[in-house]
DNA sequence: TTGCTAAACGGAACGACGTTCCGTATAGTC
DNA sequence: GACTATACGGAACGTCGTTCCGTTTAGCAA
């Protein structure tokens, strides 16, 4: 529940550079583990994405859920630097859009697993997806605005009621092999642009 | 799936005794435990609630998932039977529709489990859950006129949207130990009775 | 560079789980 | 009472999350 983000602050112990290393390298196989087999991926299977042992996962999460939530909040962090990355290097705020849209969708497979890993903490949970909102709704609204700042799609739409929309698509994904939620994404961020720009 | 209940037809092999009677424990003990515990009760600790060993459980019910399912279906039947058994024995229509609510309540567990062991099986949950929709709204229409026909309701809900209602005051409950879904559901069961009656 | 030590590492080991297997007991039949 | 298909009990298996501990190494001082 940590906020300091590792500043070498005074009286904080400094951290060894692997150990630090191993941290973010944890973080960014947990994240891919997750979208590639689930939430429910066994921690050793991390591990060896990692190339790490199980120990190591455990030093510095505690617990499974530990590591969902930081997968979590990391996942948040990096959709919402995106953005505005995305956005300075593009020409078409709408392509910059539909991009960061994927990596919402991504992030989406770690917040539904959030669900069943915090099942004894509602409180830890609301607390996260008020975070979750708070942070991206603004960073989805300024992608919205420079779209239609540049006449790629009309202003119909909020970006709290977009994301909401997304996420619905992608509940229950991945369970049903019939169903493909990332297309459909796709095809409502599609819908979202004017009609004499609508193409492919 | 079988949706045939053990009638000696013609070339179904006749079960055993035994094996009909522990059937019978099973679901019992295995409801019980559902309550008691949640459904993610080790089936260890149903077997031992029946007094059989574990091999017993999986004769039976070949998956965890089965046995589940098992205890929804019968949870369904027996709330289905117990609505007018209870309407026979009292004289006041409201007092059934609270005893039969109670027992709705103690089945919502299951239910609530139920999504969680059919994360694969979708088409199955649905089935269930209209199974379970046109078998239990009758049910509870035929309570409430009852109670209205008393004249110790009005006539001011029906029947599915008292269920869905006592349904959501249920959802996640167990989870937060400063929530009792319980006392919420006697609340509103209680709201429903006219204000001349409404006392304790 | 070398030596020292606290910190971090890897992976075997543990306990609990769902599930399978198989030797034993018994209900049903003659 | 004897025979046999059926059902039973619970030990055993493989996998999981988690813990433990002997080994390795980063950071630092000489």
């Amino acid at each position: 529940m940590s906020l300091d983000a590792g500043g070498a602050g005074q009286g904080t112990q400094r951290k060894r550079a692997d150990s630090v290393r191993n941290e973010q390298v944890l973080l960014a196989a947990a994240a891919a583990v997750f979208v590639a087999s689930g939430v429910d991926a066994p921690v050793r299977e991390i591990a060896g994405k990692a190339g790490v042992g199980v120990g190591t996962i455990y030093r510095h999460f505690p617990t499974r859920a530990d590591l969902i939530i930081a997968v979590y909040r990391h996942q948040v962090e990096a959709c919402a630097e995106a953005g505005p990355a995305l956005l300075a290097d593009t020409k078409s705020p709408h392509s910059a859009l539909g991009q960061w849209i994927d990596l919402f969708v991504e992030f989406l497979v770690t917040k539904h697993g959030l669900a069943a890993a915090l099942q004894n903490d509602r409180d830890g949970f609301d607390a996260l997806h008020t975070y979750f909102v708070d942070r991206l709704v603004p960073v989805c609204a300024d992608l919205l605005q420079a779209a239609v700042a540049a006449g790629e799609i009309d202003p119909s739409i909020s970006a709290y009621q977009l994301m909401r929309g997304v996420g619905n698509l992608c509940a229950g994904d991945g369970k049903d092999p019939g169903y493909d939620a990332g297309h459909l994404v796709k095809l409502l961020i599609r819908g979202l642009a004017r009609p004499a720009l609508r193409r492919g």
